[in-house]
DNA sequence: ACAAGTAACTTAACAACGTTAAGTTGCCTG
DNA sequence: CAGGCAACTTAACGTTGTTAAGTTACTTGT
């Protein structure tokens, strides 16, 4: 839990190693060479130090992937406030933007993410929410589904898109269209096709869908209309 | 990717060595020690073999990895099918479920989920929505809206559960009180606290909140009504 | 001005890991 | 009963995260 444990500091070089400079090139690692690209050895050679010098300013390797992640949340621009729901898709299209641009990051979501990029970006768009009118349950409702969602999106797209082997997908696809019966739904539906639409647009429409809920949540009687 | 290729076979032991018998342990040790828990050496003297013999029956620790997650899928009960938004609530309770109880499993996914159980959930899942007269696009939205929404959900909820420090929790909620300026909304929301409000019914009002989405979507004067 | 202390490193080393290469054993077939 | 091959074991390699113990040079108290 590297959001606990404060930076140690003190005198001497011209460059001096700061937390700053390990995650800048941590980050710089991850885009280059993926997750498994970033080793404690090859972090410090970028930075021109041995690998037990980083083990002085952080404490595990953990911290280092925790402080990425949070870091790369800091790329995305906190919009002025307007429309609320403007604001969300401002916000969560930045959010899924800074995720596909860094693949290896969905996969590190799974431990707590309390930095304070984070922290500020969930700050912004509850509050956004809360301008729409959201309250109590409907609040926490709206909340964990459009965060978790977000989280969803991102995972999946990344796994696509990072799946090394450009033949796998062509395979799949193969396997899929010899078991028509087993899936007539996802065969005919194209499910691992590319398809027409493209996942921008795709992510926005599901967005708008949420967005449509009422503030104060869908009774029975509401959701039978449909 | 493991779904390419063939189980091997030959004849020898009484209680031979199969993909099967692999997998049933590494789930096992994977719920019992956690991720970091399954070595192949490990895994191989559970089996009562030495590690190397697994890669006889595996190409590589990730195909185990692979197998072991789309074999906890196989515990989702495919419902009989009936009202098609009860369908895909059964589907996904079932399968939020089933990663909720091996908290390793929101982590794997990352990878190309392409194993029998998986395609076979996905495939009840988007008949179901046909069902419910979504097509085309909207098709496409709702079945990434809901299936994001439930891996999002498990991730987050696991990785909540399993933060393994039970002061952490307590030390990061007092980290956001001390900063109610940063953060009012999230302090005022209680967004770290359990609240009074369980994840089994804020996860089931988002789905239903999504299942109400009409299947020919939102135009815009739809949405501006709320 | 100088000794003491300590911040910020380096050198050395360890156990554990995934994985490959090369043997070994015993059933099945001709 | 000989050959082949399925299903293992033994041995070993290079990498990894991390700890322990040294080293260097700046800062500070006197």
């Amino acid at each position: 839990m590297i959001w606990l444990r404060e930076e140690r500091r003190g005198p001497r070089r011209a460059a001096p190693l700061t937390r700053a400079r390990i995650v800048e090139a941590a980050v710089a690692l991850l885009d280059e060479h993926g997750i498994d690209g970033l080793t404690m050895r090859r972090l410090a050679q970028r930075l021109a130090v041995t690998s037990t010098a980083l083990y002085w300013h952080v404490k595990t390797k953990d911290d280092v992937l925790d402080l990425a992640l949070d870091e790369i949340f800091g790329e995305v621009p906190l919009p002025a406030e307007g429309d609320w729901r403007d604001d969300v898709r401002a916000l969560t299209s930045g959010w899924r933007g800074a995720m596909l641009r860094h693949p290896w990051a969905p996969n590190l979501i799974g431990r707590p993410m309390l930095g304070p990029n984070v922290l500020a970006r969930t700050e912004f768009l509850q509050s956004a929410l809360v301008r729409g009118g959201h309250t109590g349950v409907h609040l926490a409702v709206v909340t964990r589904m459009v965060a978790n969602y977000v989280i969803g999106a991102a995972l999946t797209e990344t796994t696509w898109r990072t799946t090394a082997d450009p033949e796998a997908r062509a395979v799949a696809r193969r396997q899929l269209a010899a078991n028509p019966t087993a899936y007539p739904t996802l065969v005919a539906s194209g499910h691992l096709d590319e398809g027409p639409w493209n996942d921008d647009d795709l992510f926005e429409r599901g967005l708008d869908a949420m967005l449509a809920t009422p503030a104060s949540g869908f009774d029975a009687r509401e959701r039978a209309r449909y």
